[in-house]
DNA sequence: AAGTCGAGCAACCGCAGGTAG
DNA sequence: ACTACCTGCGGTTGCTCGACT
């Protein structure tokens, strides 16, 4: 136990990664998975620790990362669950698909804090600041990891709003938010909708428009909302408790092949008596979960990679204290219409192709899962597992979701000009 | 133009839990 | 039961860049 023995490793990079060490990571984890990381930077080619190759991946070049400014809808999602779940940043990561845990810290160390205390909210109690003051100054969110449910306020009704509405309902239906099943080996965070960030790349590069502004909290919703869900009405976003549902399924990165682990956990009785689903009685599950499993038209990543998952999953404490349902449970529970999204994904990832998506997507990343396709599994198999399974037609019809709001807002955020320049220079050498 | 300050963000650090041998 | 290794998490640091003086 300890410090990860690389960390005593000498000569190892450290600070900024450099746009030829993501090249390499990511080509790496592209072709082969990510499979033990402390071997990922001996078989990259990179002089740095495993545990930062981890980072990178998941903070930064992971395929499906949303990145941009966050909606004012997830700001607000943040704010009720850290009134549920404190500084359980995974937890919280993993009701947002797209974001990372240390993005949203961040924006709630600089941004959201700063919001509530303005708004006179204590951002640890999500009380009133007079009545916390009162109340002296212990918060009753503690940090302390270990404490299990002990740092839960769920009699917190400041802040928690919808969050108490969607948990009241939850409850009915034996569902909870981070809900995962270990012996499924899918811990939501580790799997999310998996859109490629060559997207952001190639919006910039199409668009060409920069910012005016790198404010994270325009309220601008760059990936929202689903502007054709799943067959149903994504209408309720009115501000009330509905909200809450509608933000569940205003994911645009959403697609058939990783609907097994993007859907967020939300149990069918509570989709049909919230949202006013009629549920098909029988929805096959397309695709599967392995390599092996791979359809024809669409590559999956192994989503089963224990390793990768296993201590969130067992650790994932239950603070709600509500049954265990594995989201593949809950999807085999024939909640969405899959031809319909089959169908949608298949139109949209050729409109994508229309939009010159190609020029990027069919470079390294389509020949690469070609090629994987086309290969033995045996050849990744035996060696690697990645963590994460997604698929290019999501990507492309994630893509193309994408599209719209973000040329609908003439803008993007600085932030994409560095994430332009360092894929310029990494797909001009590919 | 130069200096200062603060916000935002990427990355590091240290710890804890899980697991295989 | 013990140990070593691996992964993941949350707190923290330090760099970059824009705004301001």
């Amino acid at each position: 136990m300890g410090r990860h023995s690389c960390c005593y490793k000498q000569k190892l990079r450290k600070g900024l990664w450099s746009p030829e060490e993501d090249e390499k990571l990511m080509n790496h984890i592209t072709k082969h998975g990510h499979g033990c990381w402390s071997s990922v930077p001996k078989l990259a080619g990179l002089q740095r620790c495993g545990k930062s190759c981890r980072l990178r991946w998941i903070n930064y070049l992971r395929p499906d990362l949303k990145r941009g400014a966050f909606s004012q809808e997830e700001e607000d999602l943040i704010v009720e669950l850290h009134a549920v779940l404190g500084n359980r940043w995974s937890q919280i990561a993993a009701q947002l698909p797209g974001r990372t845990d240390n993005e949203i810290k961040n924006l709630w160390n600089s941004c959201i804090k700063k919001k509530l205390r303005q708004k006179g909210i204590d951002p640890n109690t999500h009380k009133p600041l007079a009545e916390a003051d009162r109340n002296g100054a212990a918060p009753t969110i503690s940090t302390e990891r270990t404490s299990g449910s002990s740092d839960v306020n769920p009699s917190s009704t400041g802040a928690l709003g919808n969050l108490s509405h969607l948990l009241s309902e939850t409850a009915q239906s034996s569902m909870l938010l981070p809900v995962y099943d270990k012996n499924q080996s899918e811990a939501p965070h580790l799997a999310r909708p998996k859109v490629p960030p060559k997207e952001l790349f190639l919006d910039q590069l199409t668009t060409g428009h920069k910012s005016p502004s790198t404010c994270r909290s325009s309220g601008q919703t760059l990936y929202f909302p689903f502007q054709q869900p799943l067959g149903y009405s994504s209408e309720s976003g009115s501000g009330d408790g509905a909200s809450m549902n509608s933000l569940w399924f205003n994911q645009n990165d959403f697609n058939c092949s990783t609907i097994s682990t993007v859907m967020p956990p939300v149990s069918p009785s509570a989709l049909s008596t919230s949202m006013g689903l009629n549920l098909p009685p029988d929805n096959p599950r397309h695709g599967g979960t392995g390599i092996g499993s791979a359809s024809v038209d669409s590559f999956y990543w192994d989503g089963t990679n224990p390793s990768s998952s296993s201590s969130t999953g067992s650790r994932g404490s239950n603070s709600l204290g509500f049954e265990p349902q594995s989201t593949s449970s809950i999807l085999e529970n024939s909640v969405f219409p899959w031809t319909d999204i089959a169908q949608e994904k298949d139109t949209r990832a050729h409109l994508g192709e229309e939009l010159k998506w190609p020029d990027l997507l069919h470079g390294t990343f389509a020949e690469t899962t070609i090629a994987m396709q086309n290969q033995s599994q045996s050849l990744y198999d035996d060696v690697i597992k990645a963590e994460s399974q997604f698929s290019m037609d999501g990507m492309c019809a994630s893509w193309y979701q994408n599209q719209q709001p973000q040329q609908q807002l003439q803008a993007a955020p600085d932030m994409y000009d560095k994430d332009l320049q360092r894929m310029q220079v990494s797909f001009e050498n590919i």
